[in-house]
DNA sequence: CTGAAAGCGCTAACAT
DNA sequence: ATGTTAGCGCTTTCAG
């Protein structure tokens, strides 16, 4: 059984480069005032060895970690099931490799994890942390805050009183879910319906807000729940065609019900967009596309939302300062024209 | 600009609870051989300090880290947007959580990652890796086993020659496809046609020679090529009608190629299962249980995977080691009857 | 511009 | 059973 072999050191390249320790820290570390042919010396003795700085005794001196936490809350697997956030994660991996930062996942599960989490925090681990709060209730935000540690939220935080600043990426889901309904308005439909998702979570609640910016006080009956899942847009629609026949267009909170509503219509005899327009919202590929008819929908870049959620990380946010931190920031939305509205 | 606070070291607690270092050590590290008394004063200092151990420091002189590298190599956006990964990572952080390690994500989108990754790997930052490597020709399994990082890889990898002995993770699926193909035909269908996955990924492969150890070498006509997504089912399944009419039923390599095939049965007017019986593989619940008809599938428990993994790399597989280490490990799969077989 | 030396916070012998 | 001590590998004043 090999014992992994001894990495070489700063003092083993050192010595090599017939200098000391401190002369080698330096190139590494690209800091200047070190004369040309040292630099080349110590970085052929670098080579040489194969040195890799031992990111642990870097750490003890300088406190950073060059890691950043990426929690996300997973009350329910659909979370997961979900495009929505691998796309995310994608954007925070590349924008942290850009910076030489490393991506700690916490995954949490229940009320213990959420203990192990801020612990971990806590901990210092992490030079900050990018977090996924996807209910109103959500205890993890409150935790997470108190450990001190500076954060990114994913999507506005429903608890945030508005006082407080938390930092939080969001998109316009309010202003994409207007044009949504106004698109369906200006096609000549007056009876628009809307399927909600799950109203505790913000992005949900505001395309709602949304809906009713420009419908008003329509039908109250036109408004029916959903849960962001093609089953949730399936009894949705249901509920809609049975409450209200003569719809004659459907704003789903997502595209996923829109599928669900779109399958619905299609049972039952409606001809999408001629009879209901249906328009959906995320413009998640895999879905929208593969629809039938190809589905309308309101486009987010959600990568873009993740890479800008590490930027800001990185690019500052003094370290539990709770001074003049930027707050919000929302990335536009903009609507995708396909075939069902 | 509030410098985040200093937090306490174990001298503080030592200094508090009026005992040595050592012994606070030994109690935040649960080592026996500590009295009652002592221990409880400990725990009340460490208690009221809130102290948590700096792990840098502790890594430093321990040399491991509680912490292992997921590696995914992304060339295809696909990957991401397919819930099976995100499963597996769910039980990898689930088993990962119960021994305390956290779980640092890799990222790969091209070749420069690649040598990122490696250093990264080589740097021993991590005490081990898990590994999704896709693709025949990938670079990175070689990279990462000169790493000379304990590492399990997910999936068998095409490129192991059978003597190294690489560890991995994987589902029967080439048992899986014989037991689906076996069930078509035991439902009296003649004409059963295989739509494949890419087959440069071993998953496919083991798919197709499954499909043949029990067709034999039935009309090469009926093998179509897929690439594991529902545009790819389409086609595939459009070209097959095209060319054998009489086909009679439809293995899909996975359950997302089902559901395209499924969509253009039903264009065409094809009946199923009446006409023409489809069975996909994965069940992927949300797929799976939403096509028309639901699905019938070969159930892999992709989660369990990656607890396995996760087990695999935590439980030994000594450091560097070449010689005694287990090598694959497949799971069972298991036929899910719904309705399309 | 370079080197010497003092720790960072912790664990693990080794003493007691 | 507990305390003392010597580093782990690195960065960073501070001298020279």
């Amino acid at each position: 059984m090999t014992e992994t072999a001894p990495r070489p050191t700063l003092e083993a390249v050192a010595a090599r480069a017939g200098v000391s320790r401190a002369t080698v820290s330096r190139v590494v570390n690209g800091a200047d005032g070190v004369r040309e042919p040292l630099v080349e010396r110590v970085r052929r003795a670098v080579e040489e060895l194969g040195y890799v700085p031992n990111q642990a005794a870097r750490s003890l001196v300088t406190r950073r970690h060059d890691a950043v936490a990426v929690v996300v809350a997973e009350p329910e697997t659909r979370v997961f099931a979900d495009p929505f956030f691998a796309l995310q994660l994608r954007g925070i991996s590349k924008e942290l490799t850009a910076h030489d930062n490393q991506l700690v996942l916490l995954l949490t599960e229940g009320r213990d994890d959420h203990a192990r989490v801020g612990r971990y925090l806590a901990g210092g681990h992490v030079d900050g942390a990018l977090v996924f709060s996807l209910h109103l209730d959500d205890p993890l935000p409150g935790l997470i805050q108190r450990a001190g540690v500076p954060t990114v939220f994913g999507g506005r935080p429903g608890w945030s009183d508005g006082t407080t600043d938390v930092v939080y990426v969001d998109s316009d889901n309010r202003g994409g879910a207007r044009e949504a309904v106004r698109h369906l308005a200006g096609l000549g439909r007056t009876r628009v319906a809307h399927i909600t998702g799950p109203l505790d979570q913000t992005s949900a609640a505001d395309r709602l807000d949304g809906y009713r910016d420009v419908m008003g006080d329509a039908d109250p009956g036109l408004v029916v729940r959903g849960d962001f899942t093609p089953a949730g847009g399936e009894r949705a629609m249901r509920e809609l065609l049975d409450r209200c026949p003569d719809v004659d267009a459907v704003f789903a909170a997502n595209d996923l019900t829109a599928s669900g509503a779109l399958r619905v219509l299609r049972e039952s005899g409606r001809r999408v967009p001629e009879e209901v327009a249906v328009i959906g919202f995320d413009d998640m590929l895999p879905v929208a596309e593969q629809t039938d008819p190809p589905l309308t929908t309101v486009r987010q870049d959600i990568e873009e939302m993740g890479r800008l959620m590490a930027r800001l990380l990185l690019g500052g946010l003094g370290p539990g300062d709770a001074g003049a931190a930027p707050t919000g920031v929302v990335l536009p939305t903009t609507l995708v024209r396909r075939t069902s509205a």
